[in-house]
DNA sequence: ACGTAGTGTGGGAGCGCTCCCACAAGTGAT
DNA sequence: ATCACTTGTGGGAGCGCTCCCACACTACGT
C-alpha cells in the first residue's frame, strides 16, 4: 500500500526535474529517454527509467504541451441534430474504431457537437485556438463551412463521407456505389424482374452513388432502367412509407424494392404489409446499413453492410499521417488520400 | 478578408502580452478580464474587450492549465465491449445530454475507452496524470476497481447507474423500480391476470430493482407473485428467447409478459409468434428501453423509457458541482448526492 | 602529437498563462 | 490632517515541460 510507485496519492506528482535528481543525470537526459530519443546511453536510460517508476512519474501534458506547441488530441466533430449519424449502427462503431485505433498512441479523443449555432460559435473559437492537432469530420453537407474553416487554419482534417467526387479533404468512404449494386444484383439473381428503389435525401453524395449502383446494376444485366421506379425517401421512416404508397400507386405489380437505408426499409414495410403484400413472397425487400432495426425485422431484413469501424480506423490513419507530414514544414502530402471501404450484402429472409 | 479578428492565419496566435500592450495595461488586468474577475473598472475592461477583439485574441488552454493546475475537461470513460451501454437509445442520446449541459462551460469532453487491458492501463496512467478535472462514469460493473481508483486519486466522478442501494459516488439513475412497476400495473389494468416477466442480468442493481416493480405492482394489486413467472434474460435478444419458450413451458395459459429490455421482448415476440399466440390478443407485451426496436417491431412495441438525456444533463450538473466544491479546499460536499429521474411508458400496439 | 568528427549530457531560455504581493489612488470616519 | 480601508492595477515568480546550444569525452584519422 505504501508508496511504490505512487508516491503520495494526495501529494504532488513528481517533475522532471526530481526524476533528473533521483537519477543523478541532467533534466535534457530523462525528456530523452521519456520521449524515446536514441541519444541516451544504455546505462542512463536504465537508471531512468528506474527513477520514473520509483516516483510514478508521468509526464504533465499541460507543460508538454506548451512548450511543444502540440496538444496530442485530436476531436471529432458531430454535427449533430438530426443527423443519421447519430442513429445506431454509425455512432457507436465508428467510435469504436476511432477509439481502438487511438488506443496504440498518445492522443486522445474529443467529442465536440456543432448542432446549435452556439455550439458551432464555440467550435470555432476551440479552433481558433489550435486547442486539436487534428480533425475528424462526419455527415458533412456540401455547403458546410466547417472544411474551409480548417483549412483557413492549416489544421488537418479527414472527414467520413466526401462531398463530392472531387472532395478536397483527405475522406473515407464506404463503396456506396458498390454497395447499392450488390443489392440490386442480388435482387436480380432472385429473379426480381421490376426493382424499385427508395432513395436517401439527394443532396448527399453518397445517396447519389447508391442510386448509380442501382442504375448499372440494371443495365448491365440488360434491363432498362423505369425513372419511375425510383423514389426519394429522404432518410426517414416517413419518407419510406410515403415512397412505397407512391411506388404502389405508380407500379403496382413491382416485385422488389431497393430501400438505400433500414430506415426507409420499415417504412416501406408498413406499406407493403398493409396493402396486402407479403415479403418477401410478393415483394422483396432490401435494405441498407444493417442496424438493428433490420435483424429485428419481421422477417428479418436484407441489407447493405457498411464496414464503419474499419472506417472510423482508416480516419484515424489518415489523420495521423495528415498530421505528421505537417510537422517538419518539408515535404507536402503527395497527393489526395481517398480511401474507400467495400460494403457486404448481409442476406436475411426479406428477398 | 484582411486582419480584423483573424490576424495572420497562420502567424503566431496573440498572448495576453500582447493583448496587454495593445488596451495600454498590465498582464494582470487583461487576465482579470478575460477571467470576469468582478475587480476591474468599466472603462479599463471595455478597452481590454476591444484589444481583445481586434486581435482576436484566444486563451491559451496548455498554458492556462499549466499554471492553473486545472485541464478543463471531463472524461466519459466507456467500458466498452458488450456493454448495453453501446446499444441505441443510451450513447447517442446519453452524449447528447452531456454535450447540450457542457455547452453551457469551458469544459471539453473526453471519450476515453476502457475496454481492454491495454486501455485500461492506459486509463489508469491517465487518471494518475490527473488530465481531467472529473470522470462521468457509465455502466460500471459491481467488482470494477475504477470507482476506488478515482476515490484514491482524489478525482471527482458521478456514476450513472449506481452499483447498489448503497453507492458511496454521486450517481443519476432512472427510476427503474418506478419503470417496472408502471409496465405491470399497466398490463393489470388492461385485464392481464397471469403476468410473467424477463428480466435482466441478477447482478445488475438496476435490474434487480425492475423486479422489484414488477413484484410490488402484483403485490399492491392483491395479486400473488408466482416465481415461476419470473425468469432472466441476460438482457440479450437469445436470453429472451429461451426465457420465453421456458415460461411458455411453465405457464402455458400466461397473458402477459414484461421483458426487462427491448431486446429480451425482441426475442419473446419470435417465439410466441412461432407458437402461434398473438400480440396483443393472446399474450400482451412490454418492453424496457423504449429503442428503435421497440418503435420498429411488428406490433409496436409498449416500452418503458428513460430520460436517458436528462440523465446526461444531470451527471454534468452533479460533476461540475462536485468539481467547485473541491476546488476551495473548504467545504466538503453536504452529503451524498443522487439523483433518480422517472420513467415513461410509451404505450403502443402490443399490450 | 594534433586535429576532427562524432556521442552523450547538462542546463538556460522560454512557452503563455495564473497567482499574489505591492502599491497607487480614492473614500470616509475620526 | 490622519488613519484605515477599499478598489484597481502592474508585474514578478513560477507552473513543468521541450528545444537547443555548449561542453565534455571518446575514437579515430593523419
Amino acid at each position: 500500500m505504501a508508496g511504490h510507485g505512487t508516491r503520495g496519492r494526495s501529494g504532488r506528482r513528481p517533475t522532471l526535474e526530481e526524476v533528473a535528481a533521483r537519477a543523478g543525470v541532467g533534466r535534457g537526459t530523462v525528456s530523452r529517454v521519456i520521449n524515446g530519443s536514441p541519444r541516451v546511453s544504455d546505462a542512463t536510460r536504465a537508471a531512468v527509467e528506474a527513477a520514473v517508476a520509483e516516483l510514478g512519474y508521468v509526464p504533465n501534458t499541460a507543460a508538454r504541451a506548451l512548450a511543444a506547441n502540440r496538444t496530442d488530441s485530436i476531436a471529432l466533430v458531430v454535427p449533430e441534430p438530426e443527423t443519421r449519424f447519430f442513429a445506431e449502427p454509425y455512432f457507436s462503431e465508428m467510435l469504436r474504431g476511432v477509439g481502438a485505433q487511438l488506443s496504440d498512441t498518445e492522443m486522445q479523443l474529443l467529442l465536440i457537437f456543432a448542432g446549435s449555432d452556439r455550439e458551432r460559435r464555440r467550435l470555432a473559437q476551440y479552433l481558433a485556438a489550435h486547442r486539436v492537432d487534428g480533425v475528424l469530420l462526419v455527415s458533412v453537407h456540401a455547403d458546410d463551412p466547417l472544411p474551409d474553416l480548417l483549412a483557413q487554419l492549416e489544421i488537418p482534417a479527414v472527414i467520413s463521407g466526401p462531398r463530392s467526387e472531387r472532395e478536397t479533404l483527405p475522406s473515407v468512404d464506404s463503396d456506396n456505389y458498390g454497395g447499392g449494386r450488390s443489392a440490386v444484383e442480388h435482387l436480380i439473381a432472385r429473379g426480381r424482374t421490376r426493382i424499385a428503389t427508395i432513395t436517401g435525401r439527394l443532396d448527399v453524395y453518397g445517396a447519389q452513388r447508391r442510386i448509380d449502383g442501382y442504375r448499372d446494376a440494371l443495365r448491365d444485366a440488360g434491363r432498362e432502367v423505369d425513372e419511375a421506379l425510383i423514389v426519394p425517401g429522404g432518410f426517414t421512416e416517413d419518407g419510406g412509407r410515403r415512397a412505397m404508397t407512391e411506388l404502389l400507386g405508380r407500379r403496382p405489380d413491382l416485385d422488389a424494392v431497393f430501400a438505400e437505408s433500414d430506415v426507409m426499409a420499415a417504412g416501406a414495410r408498413k406499406v407493403l404489409r398493409e396493402a396486402g403484400r407479403r415479403i418477401p413472397d410478393d415483394v422483396a425487400l432490401v435494405g441498407y446499413d444493417d442496424s438493428a432495426i433490420a435483424r429485428h425485422m419481421d422477417p428479418p431484413l436484407t441489407s447493405v453492410r457498411q464496414p464503419i469501424e474499419e472506417m472510423g480506423r482508416a480516419m484515424i490513419d489518415l489523420l495521423l499521417d495528415e498530421i505528421a507530414d505537417r510537422r517538419p514544414q518539408v515535404s507536402r502530402s503527395p497527393g489526395r488520400r481517398q480511401v474507400v471501404l467495400p460494403t457486404e450484402l448481409v442476406e436475411r429472409d426479406s428477398s
